[in-house]
DNA sequence: CCTAATATTGCATTCGAATGCAATTTATGA
DNA sequence: TCATAAATTGCATTCGAATGCAATATTAGG
């Protein structure tokens, strides 16, 4: 070792300014597209020029500009995650399988939360600019929307939601097979007398849950089940249930309700103002699966959706359109699993 | 109108490419740059000059590439949020906040989760590439991190999180201040036997609420207050509550919980396995005030964090940061709401 | 009506990485 | 050893918008 002077440790760069493959080039004493051919698996480099390339970048600290990278290649690796009710319990959840899946293929996720459903206009205007690669969408687009998407050829998934006579990829959760996995096992449980409490009706989501209900029920031969609420909100549930005490005719066998937050409002509103508790008295059922529904105030009978594997799925279907644009649009329908809880007297 | 022709209407680019502005320079007759500076709000541009490019633009659907702005003006216009447990009830809403204060002030958010707070290597990795104009981070970053931070010169506000003696913005709640409202109220009501269930240790919120509360207690003259718990989770509440019941010596006057979740847990704990029910068995409180700690069945004192004012001040933060970059440090602190309910005993 | 000052416009270059093509080097086989 | 095929490398260009500077057009002033 001795005699040999130690080479120069260079400085990385103190100007502040980001090391660029010229740099790392100049470093090393070859060309850029040297250098970018080095970080490229694939390409046709010699074993000594990928060494010296690597000992420079690794000097210099060199981290390839991504933006430029995306401007030539045509691909941002970034694709862009609408989603309308963060609030809902259900979602944090969702976004966050969503990202980790999404950075573990190597893409980052643009967030976009919309407030109002109908801001889809606005958001999609901020979108477009960033030539986001995808889109998973648990929002409602119109189909003037995802015609927009096709005419860019830019990939959309929809989560939990889709339109009808509209031909889109989507991920759902059966809602039908679920409410009907639900009623089954109330009816069977001995009750006749059904209330459902639904959520808001420009939820897609919603609105099946509540027909799926209705229709089940009629098939049983009950008929002219009332239906109240309007959202999704512990609140919704909490009055919806007031009311219909309000109104005489005394409590249903069981109710039904748009979601686990507002099965757990009903539950309350039973509790604390009408004494009623399940499922001695009454019987309520949910849908999602929350965390809070397997608190032991509530637990819950609901049905829990299958976020991994729908996450999972949403996530590869969008990255395999990306891929091969050319795939045809798909619909992948996973039944929710259900979870007996001591919110309803129920028989499997 | 007869007679005269309705002028073509060109189709906006069939092939699929989406339009650029020398698309939109060729189809007005004029310079590609001229197309930049009718977009550039204070440019030097004639009316008729702009009237026709915004018509070309208008008619060929012309949406600038923010890719390829990114690129010349070293502004990408992006920040990354890092969050770690956005499972935690309280940050969905934090989350929520921040994207739609961001998209108001025009800036996009890139959003990445860490599943353990020690990812946060592997994150940042993700995050340079990008050339953010500006990171907020919720998740636990070391003085190494943050010194990384300084030599690229990106600013990086913490959102309920700090390190000691570095000097970093940050926005927090004031833990120590809430702690001493809690136990000022419990102990106004007569209370001298507590309990602590703490939050996971590796939280410096966490850790910092435990400490302030130990503290707060032994200003009192109340010493030796057993620590239990180890995470923010409504088993922790609920573990913790058996194990203190199990260990005899009967239970205590009030249980200082590390957060709302965990509060509810120890309600359920007390409640369902041991028929000790708040308020009038037992005091329990929690901390952050999120949305179940309203719940009737929970009805929690607890301390609401500003969730609000606290986005809102980390947002503009950040902007200010990204446009003055030698800004000084600064950290704000926001005082939390007391909120009372029915879960403990208490003395304003 | 002419000149000087001012406002518009276009030209050419830049940002940083990727890539087709040609030039060069290396490996192969006879 | 030499010709030829194969592997490497560099050159030059590209992606799409922004911008300094020079060229041109417009306006004002006398």
């Amino acid at each position: 070792m001795a005699g040999k002077t130690r080479p120069e440790k260079v400085v990385p760069i103190t100007s502040g300014r980001p090391v660029t493959s010229y740099d790392v080039a100049r470093h090393a004493g070859v060309s850029q597209s040297a250098v970018s051919r080095c970080l490229k698996p694939g390409a046709s480099v010699s074993k000594k020029m990928r060494a010296r390339v690597m000992a420079a970048a690794e000097e210099l600290g060199y981290e390839p500009n991504a933006i430029a990278r995306s401007l030539i290649t045509r691909r941002s690796n970034l694709i862009a995650v609408l989603i309308s009710n963060l609030t809902n319990l259900y979602y944090p959840e969702v976004l966050a399988e969503l990202t980790q899946r999404c950075s573990a293929a190597g893409v980052r996720v643009l967030l976009f939360t919309l407030s109002r459903e109908a801001e889809a206009n606005e958001v999609l205007q901020q979108v477009w600019p960033y030539r986001v690669d995808g889109v998973i969408a648990s929002a409602q687009l119109s189909p003037a929307h995802v015609a927009e998407f096709e005419k860019r050829n830019v990939p959309l998934v929809f989560y939990n939601r889709y339109l009808n006579g509209v031909s889109v990829s989507s991920v759902c959760c059966d809602q039908e097979d679920g409410v009907r996995q639900l009623i089954d096992g109330l009816y069977k449980a001995g009750h006749r007398k059904y209330v459902i409490i639904a959520g808001p009706p420009d939820s897609v989501v919603g609105v099946e849950r509540k027909t799926a209900a209705l229709e089940r029920l009629e098939e049983l031969g009950l008929e002219d089940v009332p239906v109240l609420g309007e959202d999704y909100s512990y609140e919704n549930g909490f009055n919806s249930v007031n009311e219909l005490m309000a109104a005489g005719g005394g409590p249903p066998d069981a109710v039904i309700c748009a979601n686990d937050v507002v099965a757990i409002g009903a539950l309350d509103a039973f509790r604390v103002n009408h004494g009623l508790v399940a499922p001695r008295d009454i019987s309520v059922v949910g849908f999602d699966g929350v965390g809070p529904a397997s608190w032991k105030s509530y637990d819950l009978t609901t049905i829990r959706q299958p976020v991994r594997r729908m996450t999972e799925a949403a996530v590869s279907m969008l990255l395999s359109m990306i891929e091969e644009p050319e795939m045809p649009r798909e619909k992948r329908v996973f039944s929710g699993i259900l979870r007996t809880g001591s919110s309803a007297k129920f028989v499997e």
